[in-house]
DNA sequence: TATTAATATTAGTAATTACTAATATAGTAA
DNA sequence: TTACTATATTAGTAATTACTAATATTAATA
């Protein structure tokens, strides 16, 4: 596996500001003004969160008039539970080798 | 579900280095100086990141003579895998739901 | 065109991080 | 005990981060 690909998305994702907006877009795509009521976080800050979220793929954005509508993108999502499923079956063999060894 | 839970898991995990060492570890419990070794780091910084993958729970230690025997803990992974899957089949649902209201 | 609304970008700053270098601790062996 | 080995801890530092405040951009509307 290719952790340089995955470090980003969990630096990203590493922020329960940054979390909470990826929750809130995986229940509804939102405008900036919305998370950023939601959040009680400032205008700036707001977007300054969402473009990180939007460098590291983990989310789109259109535009409708004058606002901006952020969505949560699934395929980089799939990356990183790939990673941790990885881990998971990885120890958990390790287990499984270490039960036969006991046995021995 | 509770943000505060799976944010450390992240932060801890959102480091290349600490994230090579979860992925040696689930393969093969080891001794700082193998991870060291297998990481190119120094004796002081592969001991601090363990610390770190420790507080956050992701790693148990035991003794053996001088040594201490790092490995990975896996009811922590297991948090992180969930908050995937649920942010993962919220935003699944959201599709369908979109699918649904398009057909109005 | 001028004004307003929604958002983005920039510069500055305090807090956090990941390292190195040095020192401390704890177990082993002479 | 003394010396050695494996690891932990501490202090200091450069780089990064998350914010605020200010300004810029872009679209809608009067």
């Amino acid at each position: 596996m290719n952790t340089t690909l995955v470090v980003p998305i969990f630096k990203t994702l590493a922020d329960g500001h940054r979390m909470k907006m990826a929750e809130l877009l995986a229940q509804n795509e939102s405008t900036v003004g919305e998370i950023e009521k939601q959040l009680g976080l400032s205008q700036s800050a707001t977007s300054q969160h969402l473009k990180l979220l939007s460098d590291a793929g983990l989310v789109s954005v259109r535009k409708h008039g004058n606002f901006r509508i952020y969505s949560l993108q699934t395929s980089v999502l799939q990356e990183a539970m790939n990673y941790f499923d990885r881990l998971w079956d990885d120890s958990l063999l390790q287990l499984k080798n270490n039960l036969e060894n006991d046995e021995k």
